[in-house]
DNA sequence: TCAAAAGTGTTTCCAATACACCCATGA
DNA sequence: TCATGGGTGTATTGGAAACACTTTTGA
C-alpha cells in the first residue's frame, strides 16, 4: 500500500492479500500532557481513519501491524500487542454516512477500469482485528498513507469523524490500556528518555482518568527500584527544579511480568 | 454444521459462510476440583480439537459462537468472551502431524464428486478467533458434532494430542483466566448453584495455581457481601459440616465490574 | 522575602498473611 | 471421647491515602 500509484499497485497485488481480513492499529502518543491517537485523514474530505492495512497471505499479522506503524511512523521495534479483533455485521463502509461518503471518495481515486475489483474488494465483509501501539511522539516522523491526505496526531479527548468503527476501536483501546496498564510498559514507550515525576505521574493520570497524590506517587514509583537519577531540569520557572528521571530497561522489564501493581 | 450429513450441507451452504474465517471456543468446566476444557475427538483417530466452526456471512461472530456453545452443550446465556484471534502462518492443516492426519480422516469423509471444495476450503489460510466460555459442568449434555465421535471433558492437565494450534489456544485461555480472575464470573459461572467455601477456595487455587490459606479466604470472600447463606451440607464425614452458599446475582455483578481484587 | 513547586515526613487505616483456638460431626 | 475439618479470633506487617512540613528556585 505504500506506492506512489498505490491503487494500480494495489490492485495488481490484490491476489497476494487475504480477502476479508484486515488490520487496524490504535497508535498513542502522549504530548502536553494529553494522550493522543494517530489518525489520517481521507483526501478533501473532513472523515478520519486509524492506520491500517491489509493481510499479506505469506505475512504474520503482527508483522503486517509493525509495517504499518513503521510506514506511518518511521519507528521499529515499538511495543505492539493484539487487544480485539472486530468483525460486526454494522461495521462495513456502508453503515454511516462517514463511511460512505470516504467509499465514494476512495472509489472515484480508483481507475475506471478496475470499478469491478473495487466493489468486490470493499463490498466484502471484513474481520478485523486491532493492534495497541505506544510510541514516543518526538521520535516519530509521521507520513500519510496513499489514500490520505494527512496523518496527524489527535487528542482522544476531541476524535473528529471516523470511518466505519474506528471510534469504537478507539474507546476499546483505552479501555484496554487503562486495565492493562500495570502490565503495560507504559512509561517506557511514551515518554522520553528523560522525564520528571510530575510527568509520569500526569500520564498515568491521563490514562486513569483520575488524581494522584504528588507525594504517594513518587514515593511508590521510585520505591519500585527501576529508575535512574539524572541531573535536575532548570525550567527557569521560580521554584524548586524537579529531578529528570530514566527507566532501567532490565529492571522494568522484570518488574512488568509481576504488574507494576499502581491502582 | 448441525445436520446429520454435515458435509453435503455444509458443501450446499459453503458460500454462505465467510471464506478464511472461523472460531474456536475454550469452554471450561470444573469438575472434581479439577478444571477441565470440552474437546471432541475426530472418528477413528486419537486426535483431538476444540469445538468451532466457520461463519455464516449474515451472523455476528459471538452468536456463531454461542451457537457452538449450544450445540455442544444444550446451554444457552451463557458467559462468553473473545480472547485472541490466530492468524500465523504455522496454524495450517499441514504444519503438524496430528493435523495432517485428522485432514486426510476428514477429506475421506467427504464426497468423492465434492473434493475439489474440499480442497479449496480447507486449503485456505484461516484467522480464528478463540471464545473463551464457563460453563456448569452438571448443567451440559454433550453432543459430538459431525466430524467426531465424541465430545468429552479433559482435565487441563493431561491434554491429548490436539490438530493445529489448539493445544496453544488453550494455554492462552488459561492464562487469560488467571490474569483475568478478579474480572471474569469464575464461581457464579463454573460451581453449581450451592457450594461450600472449601470448594470456591479450590476453584481458584486450581486456576491460580497455589495454595489459598483456608481461614483468610474464608473471611474475604464472605466479606465481599455476594453471598446467601443456605443450609449445611451433611456429608457423613465425622467433622463439622460446611454452610452452603450461593451467589446474589445483582451484588455480584455490581462488584464485577470493580473487579473482586483477589491476588 | 515571597510564591510556587519539589521533596520528604507523619499519621491513620485497612488488606494481606500467618497461625491459633474453639466448635460441630460421626465413628 | 477422639480425630477431622469448619468457623472465627488475633497479632503482625506493609501498603494506600491524606496531609503537613521543609527545601529549592527565580522573581
Amino acid at each position: 500500500m505504500e506506492s506512489k500509484n498505490l491503487t494500480e499497485d494495489f490492485i495488481k497485488h490484490i491476489k497476494t492479500y487475504v480477502p476479508g481480513v484486515s488490520l487496524d492499529c490504535v497508535i498513542f502518543g502522549y504530548r502536553n500532557g494529553v494522550l493522543h491517537v494517530l489518525l489520517l485523514k481521507y483526501f478533501d474530505i473532513n472523515v478520519w481513519a486509524l492506520p491500517g492495512g491489509f493481510l499479506p497471505n505469506d505475512m504474520e499479522m503482527k508483522e503486517a501491524a509493525n509495517d504499518v506503524l513503521f510506514n506511518r511512523t518511521g519507528l521499529q521495534e515499538i511495543f505492539l500487542t493484539q487487544f480485539q479483533t472486530f468483525s460486526s455485521l454494522n461495521r462495513g463502509w456502508d453503515k454511516n454516512i462517514q463511511s460512505r461518503v470516504a467509499k465514494e471518495k476512495l472509489q472515484l481515486m480508483w481507475p475506471k477500469k478496475h470499478q469491478e475489483e473495487f466493489k468486490s474488494w470493499f463490498n466484502q465483509r471484513f474481520i478485523s482485528t486491532a493492534y495497541l501501539a505506544l510510541i514516543q511522539v518526538d521520535k516519530a516522523s509521521l507520513t500519510a498513507d496513499d489514500l490520505s491526505e494527512c496523518c496527524e496526531w489527535k487528542p482522544i479527548s476531541e476524535l473528529p469523524d471516523l470511518v466505519l468503527d474506528h471510534k469504537l476501536i478507539i474507546e476499546m483501546a483505552l479501555n484496554y490500556l487503562k486495565v492493562q496498564i500495570n502490565y503495560l510498559p507504559i512509561g517506557k514507550s511514551l515518554l522520553p528518555y528523560k522525564f520528571t515525576m510530575l510527568e509520569l505521574q500526569k500520564l498515568y493520570e491521563s490514562i486513569l482518568q483520575k488524581r494522584l497524590d504528588r507525594g504517594n506517587f513518587q514515593r511508590k514509583m521510585l520505591k519500585l527500584g527501576i529508575f535512574d537519577k539524572h541531573e535536575k531540569l532548570m525550567t527557569g520557572a521560580s521554584n524548586k527544579a524537579p529531578f529528570l528521571y530514566s527507566i532501567d530497561e532490565e529492571s522494568y522489564n522484570n518488574l512488568l511480568l509481576e504488574g507494576i501493581g499502581f491502582r
